[in-house]
RNA sequence: GCGAGCGUAGUGUAGUGGUUAUCACCGAGCGUUGCCAACGCUUGAACCCGGGUUCGAGUCCCGGCGCUCGCACCA
């Protein structure tokens, strides 16, 4: 990063922290590494978010919305895998005692460190020994994997069971999948989406909302059957060129049609979902020239996965990667099926039932029973493979070399015929999951523009007005003559409004509450002057443009 | 935390140690209807988990987990 940028970043960060939009939390006590509050503003931001996420995905029409705990058992992770897998090579600094990530440390050696085994890891960590980044020393403690789970207990003292403190919200929306597909009358596709909080236990939270301990993000599992081949229309986005970075082609530019045709991204579902993703993205106010699509290698895929694409963005940290949209095939509904024998299923209707005959020979329980005692077992077995024609009684001999004779009393004649009209099949799932937190980091981050206004700095907010967390600034000239009642009234019966947000101010000039306006991106000003108490009229100031009109207060 | 009771399809249930695990509603498909849970045919789905006793466990025993009710506590 230039000095440049860095002044930038330290400016905007200041600014964020004084405007109450994104401040350190529990900062009285000194502060907590990788927790953030959002403040009075930052608050609202949020939601806005949230929430034209939601109406984005669930204007689909086959998307649900659930919510559920963050407090998860322990066999539940255990299940997806996140209790074996979900964790950082650590290595401790024998000198300062900080612990870093060995990965990390290693990125400028390694074309990703990330796919390492711990071994090759050590091995590298031993060749490169590189410093510190808290206090310099080239001294290293062993490797080893630390969970980044955080675990409680569920229950209180000896009735306690372990639990965690969710990773991600996806596995919530595995387990009640039934719940889902008979809501969704049985019919794929459909979707679940869920936002809310998750928790990582970050060895060393960094970059302030980029890595976070506690973190908010919102995920859409779509369900599908892969026999169907999957129809979109991309008609939307046919003049759209995407910037992408393919496993196999490298740095294209194309329009998602294109990419599909081409086998780039592999499947319509995924490149449908990219997509849609673009546009949500540049709704919100995301500069879509900082935006590419970047393939997870097949070394960096999670093993279950066939196709992975990350949404980079490009901010004051570098390329970033806040959404990853990954086809996870069956892995997941699979793994918790196996951990539960319970069945994760849909089910396809054949074209025409197929018919099976079953005719043969069983053991009558209640006679063979206490006939064969201890030997029932194997006679049922032996007596099943028997062809149909068999005569009664018949002398068999069993696995274990004893031969028994069977009489007719000891059998029963199996016969049915069965016709079967279907099958279950476990769905695959699609899977866009968002960083909701490196999101709005990036929304402030490409929002935030800095110019000079008469030799001072001038900084203003270009948040878009689906985000904008206060929508009108109501300002009196001058709290005389009634402009202030004026302006208190056309204040209160703007906030009375749903989902509106304004706020009066009164206090400085008024070019001064224009700047602080502007510097937390209200798109509109309304100003109350010695016209209005004549004419009922206000000015209206557009944020970017500065320019004003006069509108009638009746037509606000 | 204490005491009592209970865990069978999506829901509500039946099930003398040997059934292809009952019934109803329900869901899906097709048809007849045609506007606020209609009808017919086809079809789908379950014994909480783990041990034990037994030739054989939904059923008996033990443990775990969960739920309900009362008491205690509680945002």
């Amino acid at each position: 990063m230039s000095d440049a940028e860095e002044g930038r970043l330290e400016r905007l960060t200041g600014m964020l922290k004084r405007r109450g939009i994104i401040l350190p939390a529990f900062e009285i006590h000194g502060g907590a590494k990788g927790l953030y509050d959002f403040g009075p503003v930052g608050g609202r931001l949020r939601n806005k978010v949230n929430q034209a996420w939601l109406n984005h995905w669930i204007s689909l029409g086959n998307i649900v919305e659930i919510s559920c705990p963050t407090v998860t058992p322990y066999a539940v992770l255990e299940a997806s895998g996140h209790v074996g897998e979900f964790s950082d090579f650590l290595t401790d600094c024998n000198s300062c005692e900080e612990a870093s990530r060995a990965d990390t440390m290693l990125e400028s050696h390694h074309p990703n460190p990330d796919s390492l085994s711990k071994s090759d890891l050590q091995q590298l960590l031993n060749s490169i020994n590189p410093q510190c980044p808290a206090c310099g020393a080239s001294d290293w403690s062993p490797i080893v994997a630390q969970n980044l789970m955080f675990n409680t207990t569920i229950g209180a003292g000896n009735s306690g069971r372990p639990g965690f403190l969710r990773p991600e919200t996806a596995q919530g929306m595995f387990t009640s999948f039934p719940a889902l597909y008979r809501h969704n009358r049985e019919r794929l596709p459909f979707g679940a989406v869920q936002v809310g909080k998750g928790y990582r236990n970050e060895i060393s939270p960094r970059q302030g909302m980029i890595r976070l301990r506690e973190f908010n993000m919102a995920e859409l599992e779509y369900f599908i059957d892969p026999e169907i081949e999957p129809e979109h229309d991309f008609s939307d986005w046919s003049s759209i060129e995407m910037n992408l970075i393919s496993e196999s082609d490298g740095q294209v530019t194309m329009t998602i049609n294109d990419a599909i045709g081409k086998n780039v991204v592999r499947h319509a579902t995924v490149g449908f979902f990219m997509a849609k993703t673009f546009d949500f993205l540049t709704n919100i106010g995301i500069d879509s020239s900082k935006l590419r699509f970047r393939q997870h290698e097949s070394d960096e895929m999670a093993h279950y996965a066939s196709d992975c694409w990350d949404v980079e963005i490009l901010g004051s940290y570098g390329w970033v990667e806040c959404v990853g949209i990954a086809h996870r095939g069956c892995y997941d509904l699979e793994s918790h099926e196996k951990a539960t024998g319970k069945t994760l299923r849909a089910r396809r209707e054949f074209a025409q039932p197929k018919i099976v005959e079953i005719d043969g020979w069983t053991t009558n329980g209640a006679t063979a029973g206490p006939a064969f005692r201890a030997l029932a077992g194997a006679v049922k077995n032996a007596v099943e493979q028997l062809p149909t024609s068999c005569q009664f009684p018949t002398q068999i001999s069993l696995e274990n070399g004893e031969s028994v004779t069977v009489d007719m009393e000891h059998v029963k004649r199996v016969q049915r015929t069965e016709s079967i009209s279907g099958e279950w099949y476990i769905p695959h799932v699609v899977e866009p999951a968002f960083g909701i937190d490196r999101i709005i980091w990036h929304l402030l981050d490409h929002a935030y523009h800095e110019s000079a206004k008469g030799g001072d700095e001038y900084v203003t907010l270009k948040l878009s007005k689906t985000v904008a967390p206060v929508d009108y600034c109501v300002f009196p000239l001058f709290e005389k003559d009634g402009m202030g009642q004026l302006a208190k009234e056309i204040h209160k019966s703007l906030c009375s409004k749903s989902a509106i947000v304004s706020i009066y101010d009164a206090s400085g000039s008024i070019g001064r509450r224009y700047a602080r306006a502007d510097e937390i991106g209200v798109p509109i000003c309304i100003t109350v002057d010695h016209q209005s108490l004549q004419d009922n009229t206000v000015t209206l100031r557009d944020r970017d443009s500065g320019q004003q009109s006069r509108v009638l207060i009746s037509e606000l």
